[in-house]
DNA sequence: CCGCTCCTTCGACGCCCGTCGTAGTATGAC
DNA sequence: GTCATACTACGACGGGCGTCGAAGGAGCGG
């Protein structure tokens, strides 16, 4: 009812204290989206979702986004119709701490070893 | 193939160089094996595989253990009959540094939490 | 208003993983 | 040797997740 034909572009972010340690180790588990936070950490500013260079199809990689935003890894925001990433701030360590660092330091890591084998 | 009718019952634990970033993440990415490395940091010592409390069946519990020492998360040596479990000292930390202890922290946690609620 | 770009939503599909029960092997006690 | 115990190996099954393509909404610029 009277509800607008047209939503407008947000995002919302989950707040810390509704993650579980589940959906945080579940997300880190998928190389792709391991790949996703390595190249935010590398980057070092934020990237658009369709900046970033994956292996899987447009949608596949909007359901990868989703389940790094849910786990509280990633923050998201709308800029026009472009789609910003970033590394959420590391308020996750209060409930796991030193694991999200450890974590990202890792996929660097991995992601370097990926690349300098090229 | 000569292979003698009866082995006799060793365990190879493999050596950290082997263990994938992948492989430690799907390892713990499952509950049931996270209450396996909650169980065992708590405990202090060494575990028999059917003295953990868990909800599946023996089989189901072996594969769980096979997956923790190809990892190398744990380390397994028989003692008879029996099977003891320890979490492995910490030579992972070389791979992955701090990886390994934050996620058995926050395993801890979590089980302390279930605990707790009953 | 039109078209273009980005990203999302939806339904479908295939595969992998966790699960089980059963059958089997190794060890130790009697 | 016989029996009991502890764990393993194997095959089967079901559900969930990652994947895709097609279709559609939101914003921007003419």
């Amino acid at each position: 009812m009277a509800r607008p034909k047209t939503t407008p572009r947000t995002v919302d972010n989950p707040s810390v204290a509704e993650v579980t340690l589940q959906q945080l180790l579940e997300a880190v588990a998928d190389p792709v989206r391991r790949s996703v936070i390595a190249q935010l950490a590398t980057a070092g500013h934020d990237i658009s979702c369709g900046a970033f260079d994956l292996p899987v199809s447009r949608s596949t990689a909007t359901h990868h986004f989703n389940v790094l935003r849910e786990a509280g890894i990633i923050h998201q925001h709308y800029q026009g119709t472009t789609k910003m990433n970033s590394l959420r701030p590391d308020d996750l360590d209060a409930r796991f701490p030193g694991l999200i660092q450890a974590i990202i330091d890792s996929c660097v890591r991995e992601n370097d070893q990926v690349t300098e084998v090229r």
